[in-house]
This record gives C-alpha cells, sequence and structure tokens, in this order.
RNA sequence: GUGGGUGUGGCGUAGUUGGCUAACGCGUCGGAUUGUGGUUCCGAAGACCGUGGGUUCGAGUCCCAUCACCCACCCCA
C-alpha cells in the first residue's frame, strides 16, 4: 500500500454533506420547475470546449480567469458561463430549433480567479435565455423578473428587489450630454455608486474621466432618481426627444415595467435602478439585477439582460436574445451562511426507515417495497447494532418514520410504524403502515427551504 | 495579477516574558440489566503544533524561507 495522504480538494472548490446537499437540490429543482412552467427546454452542454470556441468573445477578463489546457494537440477549456456555450449551440443547431427558443440550464462553470468568501472557482449557475431570430419581442424582457420572482418566492426568499434598467436609455443620455465616447467607463464607475458612495464617484468622473463638474453632476442628480416604477418613468418622461437612442430606450423600459407589472409582480419586489449597467460585455438593452433587501452585501444573486446579437461570433444570422443567471452557487452559500438554511433536519432521502429486529430480512425487505409501491421512499437497515444504535442512525439521518419488525410483528405478518417526531406508534399490516405513512406525509405543508427572519 | 493577515488532533479554540509526558469544547467510537430514540454519566482513539532551515542548554512560542489558507483590490455569480 502506497503512503497515506491527507484528504483534500482544491481552494475554491466546494463540496456539500448529504443534509446541505439535499438542500441545494431542492432549490434547483424547484428552479428547473418554474422554468418548465414557462416553457423553457433543458440543455446540457459539454463543460469542457475548444479555447477557440469559449475565447471567442475575446475579453480581458474572460482570458485570465479562463481555466485552460492541452490535451495532446487540442488547446482546450473550461467553460467560464454557461452563455457562451448557449451561442455557440444556437449557431452551430439554428437549422434544428424552433425559435422564439426558450432554454434553460442549471450547470457548473469555473473560473480561475483567486477565491474569496463566499466566491468560488467553480460553481453553479441556473440560466434562463430567451433567443429570437431577426428579432425578439420586448415583452420576453419583462418576462425574466417574472420568472425570478417565483424562484425566489418559492424557495422561501421574499425580501428582494429586482432592479431594472436599459444601457439604451443610459447610452442615449451620455450621448446628450456629449459624453457618448465614455459611456462604457461611465457605466462601469455608477455601477459602483452603492459601494464607495456618491463622492468617490463624482471625483472618478471629474478627476479620472475628465467629466465637466456640471454634467458629472446632471449625471450623479439623474441616477438619483431611481425608484419605484411609475415615478421615475415620469421623471424619465421629461428627458424624452433629447436623443434618439434614449427615447428607444425609454420605450422599451416602459413596456418592460408594465410588463412585469403584468405578469403580477409586486411593486415592491421590483424596480428602475439607472445606476446598474451590468459589466462591459455583450448587453445592449435591458439589464438586470436582484439584491436581497437584508442583507445587500452579497451582490447581486441573480443579473442578466438583452443582447442585440448574441451568437455573431459563430453565424451570420442574426440572433437577439435576453436571459438572466442565478448564482446558484453563491446564493445558496451566504443563505447558509446567514442561518437561513437548515442543513440538519434531513439528511437522508427516506422517509421511513425498516428495523428489523430479528435475523430475518425478508420480510423487513418486504414491508419496504410495500412502502415503496405506496411511494415512500425507504430504507432497510441491514446492520447488527443493538436497538439503540439503530435508533440513533434513525435520529440522525432525521427520518420522520421508523418501521420495526421484532419477533411480535414477524410471526403477525405487521410492522409497528412510529411517528419520529409525535413519538406515536402503532401495530398493522405493512400495507396499512405505507398508507399511513405516505398520507401523513402528503398532508404536511412543504415548509420553504429558506427561512426568512 | 497587486497589497495585507493567519497556519495547533476531523471541526472550533487555549497555550502566560521560549522550559518538564501540548490543554479544552464539539464531533467520532465503546460502555452504563439483551425491543424504543436525539438527554445525562463513564471511558477510548486521535496532533511529531503547515513544511524546511536557523538562533538557543531548551521553541507551538523568536528569525528566515517555502507552501497553504483567509481578507482587500481587480472582476464578477
Amino acid at each position: 500500500m502506497g503512503e497515506i495522504m491527507t484528504p483534500r480538494i482544491l481552494s475554491g472548490f466546494i463540496e456539500l454533506l448529504p443534509g446541505a446537499q439535499l438542500r441545494f437540490d431542492e432549490m434547483r429543482r424547484i428552479a428547473e420547475e418554474v422554468y418548465e412552467s414557462f416553457g423553457f427546454v433543458p440543455l446540457d452542454t459539454p463543460a469542457i470546449e475548444l479555447s477557440e470556441i469559449l475565447l471567442a468573445k475575446g475579453g480581458g477578463e474572460t482570458d485570465k480567469q479562463m481555466y485552460r489546457f492541452t490535451k495532446g494537440e487540442n488547446d482546450l477549456a473550461l467553460r467560464f458561463d454557461l452563455t457562451v456555450p448557449l451561442a455557440r449551440y444556437v449557431a452551430q443547431h439554428a437549422g434544428e430549433l424552433s425559435f422564439p427558443f426558450k432554454r434553460y440550464h442549471i450547470g457548473k462553470v469555473y473560473r480561475g480567479e483567486r477565491p474569496q468568501r463566499g466566491r468560488f472557482r467553480e460553481f453553479y449557475q441556473a440560466d434562463i435565455d430567451v433567443v429570437g431570430d431577426g428579432s425578439l419581442n420586448i415583452m420576453n424582457d419583462a418576462e425574466m423578473p417574472a420568472i425570478i420572482y417565483k424562484v425566489f418566492t418559492r424557495w422561501g426568499i421574499t425580501r428582494f428587489r429586482i432592479r431594472i434598467n436599459n444601457r439604451k436609455l443610459l447610452g442615449g443620455f451620455y450621448e446628450s450630454l456629449g459624453l457618448g465616447s465614455l459611456s462604457a467607463e461611465i457605466m462601469r464607475t455608477a455601477d459602483k455608486l452603492e459601494k464607495i458612495g456618491e463622492e468617490k464617484v463624482r471625483a472618478i468622473f471629474t478627476d479620472d474621466l475628465g467629466i465637466p463638474a456640471d454634467k458629472a453632476d446632471g449625471i450623479l442628480s439623474f441616477m438619483a432618481h431611481s425608484g419605484t416604477g411609475d415615478k421615475t418613468l415620469a421623471f424619465l418622461e421629461t428627458l424624452r426627444g433629447s436623443n434618439a437612442l434614449y427615447d428607444e430606450g425609454l420605450d422599451e423600459l416602459r413596456k418592460v415595467v408594465e410588463g412585469v407589472r403584468a405578469f403580477g409582480v409586486p411593486d415592491e419586489n421590483f424596480a428602475v435602478d439607472l445606476t446598474i449597467s451590468r459589466g462591459l460585455d455583450y448587453y445592449t438593452g435591458t439589464v438586470y439585477e436582484t439584491t436581497l433587501l437584508d442583507y445587500p452585501e452579497i451582490g447581486s444573486p441573480c443579473s442578466g439582460g438583452r443582447y442585440d446579437n448574441l451568437a455573431s461570433n459563430y453565424t451570420e444570422r442574426r440572433l437577439p436574445g435576453v436571459g438572466i443567471s442565478i448564482g446558484l452557487s453563491r446564493l445558496y452559500w451566504a443563505l447558509c451562511d446567514m442561518g437561513l438554511i437548515d442543513t440538519e433536519a434531513r439528511r437522508s432521502t427516506a422517509d421511513v426507515l425498516v428495523i428489523p429486529m430479528t435475523s430475518d430480512r425478508a420480510a423487513a425487505i418486504a414491508a419496504a417495497e410495500a412502502f415503496r409501491r405506496a411511494g415512500v421512499r425507504t430504507q432497510v437497515y441491514f446492520e447488527e447494532k443493538k436497538f439503540k444504535g439503530k435508533m440513533n442512525y434513525a435520529n440522525r439521518l432525521g427520518v420522520p418514520f421508523i418501521a420495526i419488525i421484532g419477533e411480535d410483528e414477524l410471526a403477525a405478518g405487521e410492522v409497528s410504524l412510529k411517528d419520529m417526531r409525535s413519538g406515536e406508534q402503532n401495530r398493522m399490516k405493512p400495507e396499512e403502515a405505507a398508507k399511513l405513512a405516505a398520507d401523513v406525509l402528503s398532508a404536511e405543508k412543504k415548509r420553504p427551504i429558506v427561512a426568512e427572519k
């Protein structure tokens, strides 16, 4: 035998213990259900692709943070996000897909950056995108927040706000100030407003970007009009006519706000925020960011936007799209860190643990099958342990029921079904026990995964 | 990539101005009259104090190097 080495995983990577993994997977499953309820189809693409494909966009940061390696002659890389693979996929299969193409993709992505608290090198994103052929109706932009609203509330999160903005509106506004060439820098700086404060942002505007003081103040007071839909829209209307791009952006933003409301998202869960712009990359219209109201420090757990031409690197076809991505791993991590997720209660999928007290195992196996036929997830305890050890195991797993089969039960062809929470215990036929357990379990209200305080 | 901090059993910590067999909690395992639990009590296993070198009669405690991890910046989920 070789020498024993310390078991460990790479920094920035995570794995969960059973209780935590179960909660994570429940969150994932809910996201999938909601996504599918809006007609999105699942997609799974390779984690590894040719570097050439994944780097087609050619961006500084992406280049630096991409996990890249060679295998034989091939220059390969791990996907950095799920959007670029989608672009490739849509371009490659455009002839076989029906547009608008709605797909969701929950998968791991990889970023070789320095790990930090709540930031990982391998993490899950839960993306949805709608891709059109030639054009894509603006109502799709309004549907995105509605979907996110449903996912979050079904998880048990209600104290959040989806913030919406439009880059045409911003770009047009800066153009009207004669600052069109600085548009990208201004957006990037304004994005930090919440984090570093108005003073510093103003200083960067005037000192670093050379923007005249009056215009810097103009930008800041413009952005200060962020807020609930109607008020902000009313303000934005006062600037209509100053710039064609601005007007176009305003029209879009208005339709999105009205649409989001039509989808039933409450006013407290969304707002127009004129500071957000979402990095520099492909977004060209609507942009989204989400804030957990009680924990703004964790950043946006869900963001996205509209892009005019998703797959321009891979096809001549013009494929506009809109999408949004939940940073599932980081959000989950943050919720656990804040103590909002109980990772201890259930550490098994089993609803029933069958405990044979005699050497007979056949009756236990048969009883377990009876439970399973009733749709109850069931495990048989096969090990030779004292009763206390068996009970302990049941407790540790957090199973709601145990079914004991001792000599008496065996002779009578029955089991003793015990509700571990109430302590109540009754002897009956396995089929009856299965039905009883199934009834109790299905009557129980599903508790949300996240318990907000 | 740039700057700062930390490094003691599986986890969280204690370890006085360097001094005898490195302590504690949690967890793990075993036991407390052989079919009823998460409590309590008792007991056990488990660390060459990240690694290498140096100073010293003597270092977990000082110095250097190295590695790892953490935090901030960058960027973002």
